[in-house]
DNA sequence: ATACTGTATATTGTATACAATCAAGAGAAA
DNA sequence: TTTCTCTTGATTGTATACAATATACAGTAT
């Protein structure tokens, strides 16, 4: 009954936003003046916004200097990579016994969905087909903080570049990937859950064999 | 060189520190104006830290309602539970290899004056060389994302209580998490990180025998 | 041209003021 | 007594005002 979202939750969806969808990109600076003209508030739920992007990891705050769009590097996405595989494994584990007839038949369509991607050459539809596909069997684990974790982590992968790497090489990784999709549909199948959790964490998200990260 | 640490930095230890050594308790309401008396500030700083300390998984906000100290309850205790293992397991397997002669020195001392601790019967004391035996290899993992999440999951077992077990029982199953500290000091010992990280995640932290939630 | 210095402007951090909502209690009706 | 309504005070959410610091730029010296 309680619809009521404060002025700082519109702050924060419309930033979060302009991020997700790389409108704005890594080390931008967030002016406050500017997101006060925009949408038209004051400078507190702006702050108080910011200061929330800033602890969920979207911003980073250099006192006296003001809020900037956290930068991708090298480092940071290292550091993603070595997490990710084992709360994805994990999640895997608990969304297997929990998912019913509909939630793997649409594990199946995405994964047919992301092999025509492939076959016509649609890397950004893949990748939007490959998070919906996660997502899918991560928002069934019935672990709401896991589910948080593993959507913070993802946000990063949401703003690949393709540019400079060569298209068949991207294919290839594709392939080898959805391949790897399939297997963990069939173990959903099977409802074979510790080798799912052993597979997603130890294979797909492999930190040696990593071929989803290609920046 | 900058030092520099604004009142909202102080005020969100302050509140942080009171959490953490159980002067607040969870559903704990905290008075805006309560605390602007106490360390002698206005709101905004005061707001600042509560929306921060709330985004990092100290408190919750009810909307218009204020703050409350996160309350731990059944679910959340199992939601931790079915995370850590796999994050702790590898923060050990990451640290294995970065770790010096004086980290596995400390490591062997830990684990010895823990079993000193159970045998005078000092469960708090025990508690918290226990958290000095983890911190000492996950500080190590060299993976600042990691570090984070693993602290503020372990802050949640600062706060056990003890009145309500069996002390004979506690007892029991502070030396049976203490014999799987000496694999884990072992496995540390012999640098086999990936036997470390599956000990640490599926034995260690397993989910079906958690002798450490006793709440 | 380059480096330095001082001043003007812009931005951040904090305090205060105002508006909207909530909570508690007094008094009236059943 | 119980329940309802109304009012009053307290609390939260937002806007504005002020203070401290940082940035940009013009002018000067080297």
């Amino acid at each position: 009954m309680d619809q009521y979202r404060s002025l700082k939750d519109h702050v924060y969806d419309h930033i979060a936003q302009a991020i997700d969808s790389g409108r704005l990109s890594g080390g931008d600076k967030l002016s406050e003046q500017q997101i006060c003209e925009v949408l038209n508030v004051s400078r507190t739920p702006v702050r108080e916004a910011l200061i929330q992007l800033a602890s969920d990891g979207y911003l980073e705050n250099l006192p006296r200097k003001g809020f900037h769009v956290k930068a991708m590097n090298e480092e940071s996405a290292r550091e993603i990579v070595e997490i990710i595989g084992p709360l994805d494994g994990r999640a895997a584990l608990l969304a297997c016994p929990r998912m019913n007839e509909d939630d793997r038949a649409q594990l199946q369509f995405l994964h047919e969905s992301m092999q025509l991607a492939i076959a016509k050459g649609m890397l950004k539809k893949y990748d939007d087909l490959q998070h919906e596909f996660h997502d899918c069997y991560v928002q069934r684990c019935g672990n709401e903080k896991l589910i948080g974790y593993v959507r913070q982590l993802n946000r990063y992968f949401m703003k690949r570049e393709y540019a400079h790497v060569d298209h068949d090489k991207q294919i290839t990784l594709l392939q080898q990937a959805n391949d790897e999709h399939a297997e963990i549909v069939r173990l959903f199948l099977a409802g074979d859950a510790t080798g799912l959790q052993r597979y997603v964490r130890d294979v797909h998200w492999s930190i040696d064999n990593a071929p989803f990260l290609v920046w």
